[in-house]
DNA sequence: TTCGCTATGTATAACAA
DNA sequence: TTTGTTATACATAGCGA
């Protein structure tokens, strides 16, 4: 998106990767409100910022109780893993 | 987007509301990836479909690792709210 | 629930501040 | 770290299957 494609990968340069932090996890809430809206679901969203700050999001209920139905949950009903990506 | 503007409140119809899900959640979960390579950080997204299933994605570290990463912190750390939108 | 198509609405990269 | 501008790249609503 933008003027330029980006590479899929770490933004080296330190000041770049901090911008491209904050607009895109501004955008990745808004879609995770909307999504919550639209659909009429609960998300959690848990984010660490490039310098280790947390940054959550939750619609509908407290991200903590989101969290719950998620550990309440046992393993084969947790076992609906879309990704999971180790690098 | 796409051809009309949709209104930011619930999908009354049935079919139509989990049609969206199904095609949002895939385009949230690409932006969290994408976030997590460019920025380099730990993220954890935790939805419940409207049929009430579990979808979860993680990058870098299990949805479980994350989520004792964001337990751990103390209550002024985990402060840091963006929003919380009740309903 | 998911996939393909495609007209349109959006998000965002680069740059400046 | 966040905001504004603007040219582009992308996501997606509606429809058919």
């Amino acid at each position: 998106m933008g003027r330029n494609k980006l590479p899929m990968k770490r933004i080296e340069n330190n000041t770049s990767r901090l911008v491209t932090f904050c607009k895109r996890r501004n955008g990745l809430i808004k879609k995770a409100y909307e999504l919550s809206v639209l659909c009429d679901i609960d998300i959690a969203l848990i984010m660490f910022s490039p310098s280790g700050r947390l940054n959550h999001f939750s619609c509908k209920r407290r991200t903590e109780d989101v969290l719950n139905r998620f550990v309440n949950l046992s393993d084969s009903e947790r076992g609906r893993y879309l990704y999971t990506i180790s690098i």
